[in-house]
DNA sequence: AATTATTAACGTAAAAATTACGCTTATTAT
DNA sequence: ATAATAAGCGTAATTTTTACGTTAATAATT
């Protein structure tokens, strides 16, 4: 690989500045923090949920706002949300996908910062309550969430869409529910995702039509009088057919 | 909206530095680089083509690589793209979409780098043919691609992925062809953007379904004996249907 | 001047997928 | 025992997709 000396560097990072700022010298400041942002969706019995918090610090101390952090020299823009959600909500190997970048100019008052939006979807059982209570953070109904800092809540409704545009053609609401779920659930979490009821008996018609869904033994017995069986989703079976080029149109 | 003040903003600034680096002092290398570069897709003749440029300075002197900018202080990134894009080919109000991030830390040796791909589509006889000649540019159709340097091959194969799966559920493709094209013509397009050869007779039928071509007067009598009608695209009637919700699926 | 070759354009039947809706079943509460 | 409730299975009607036959317009060829 490619690999430059110092002096050559000094030169480069001249040159690369000079481009930037439009000279040759520049002060601490004159440069664009990398920060990242997580939109976090948990569903509860039927609400689709979002992870905010109360900022406890300056700036906007008091106001909800999305978790996020600068991006460190030394990590990726996924570590670093990684990071952020580990120390949040102690949960590691979670969903999580970029989403796009926010880089209005003026989108931070005070310095120029560019943030990338990921989003996560998390089984919201498994989260540490401890942790997130600690942070201030809350999990909020979608149609009730309320006004967040900078364009947080921008990010909320492309992150929306984005979960129902993916939602149609991959299985990713599997993330959301836990490993033993019923068709009932399921439905229920694509009528929350996609605001709209649907007809149980096409439903499960379509998605047992996929072939990656296992029937379990074990019923629930808590949400009905007869129970519904539990499934899990089959990875293997999933994968085998994403291979082959399977749609998964919902 | 929320303002710092400047007592407030050097503290902040420091609070920043020290997460990003993890101390409270930094040279002045110490920061992330941001760039974008462009994935421009052209269609000439019933092949798909890429615009790519051999550089002609340090680093990766002689090597081909898209066309791309580190992204101004005073800028968003969409428009530092727009500026590259009309540097190069003299075009504006160019089709141009954010793909993703590039923020692997190693991606670039020397400092530390990312880039925002953003991929835009151009029809190929409207640029500045000397201005690309004067820029090292080079139109390379999509299976002669010779490596290019970086992560920037990773970006084209995420662009065509992208184009892909966007042009199957909205009409972008009319971004590719002149103002006026013939059904032969929009086919050869999704025949060279999916690989593989489609049936004329259904392509004419859903493709006229969707109500949003206006056929002309005029035909083309280069391409075959008897002629093909023009086309033209209606963006109003577009507009209206997407407001509508409809699927362009095709 | 008639014939051939080429590709645009129109149409229709078969197959597949989606939608709409009826009915039975298991279980708990009354 | 019976009623109430939601799960689970099936089937007909409708719509969409696919496959493919045929005609039409024109330039090149004989």
């Amino acid at each position: 690989m490619f690999k430059v000396g110092l002096a050559t560097f000094e030169n480069t990072t001249k040159r690369i500045n000079s481009i930037i700022m439009g000279k040759d010298s520049y002060s601490l400041h004159d440069k664009i923090y990398v920060a990242t942002d997580c939109i976090i969706f948990g569903f509860d019995d039927g609400v689709l949920k979002l992870l905010v918090f109360k900022r406890t610090i300056e700036p906007h101390k008091g106001i909800f706002s999305l978790i996020g952090s600068f991006v460190k020299l030394n990590e990726s823009i996924k570590t670093a949300a990684e990071r952020v959600l580990e120390e949040i909500t102690g949960l590691k190997n979670v969903f999580m996908e970029e989403l796009k970048t926010y880089n209005a100019v003026d989108r931070d008052p005070g310095y120029r910062c560019i943030s990338i939006g990921q989003y996560a979807l998390i089984k919201i059982n498994d989260y540490d309550k401890d942790l997130v209570e600690k942070h201030n953070a809350i999990w909020y109904p979608f149609d009730e969430l309320p006004e967040l800092v900078l364009d947080h809540s921008q990010m909320v409704i492309d992150a929306l869409t984005r979960l129902r545009s993916k939602a149609r053609y991959q299985p990713i609401g599997f993330e959301l529910l836990p490993t033993k779920f019923t068709l009932p659930q399921l439905q229920s979490l694509y009528e929350a995702i996609y605001q709209k009821k649907m007809d149980s008996r096409n439903f499960r018609k379509k998605v047992l039509s996929f072939g990656v869904l296992i029937k379990l033994e074990e019923k629930d017995k808590l949400n009905s009088k007869k129970g519904a069986f539990f499934y899990k989703f089959d990875h293997e079976k999933y994968e085998e057919l994403v291979t082959r080029g399977i749609n998964f149109e919902v």
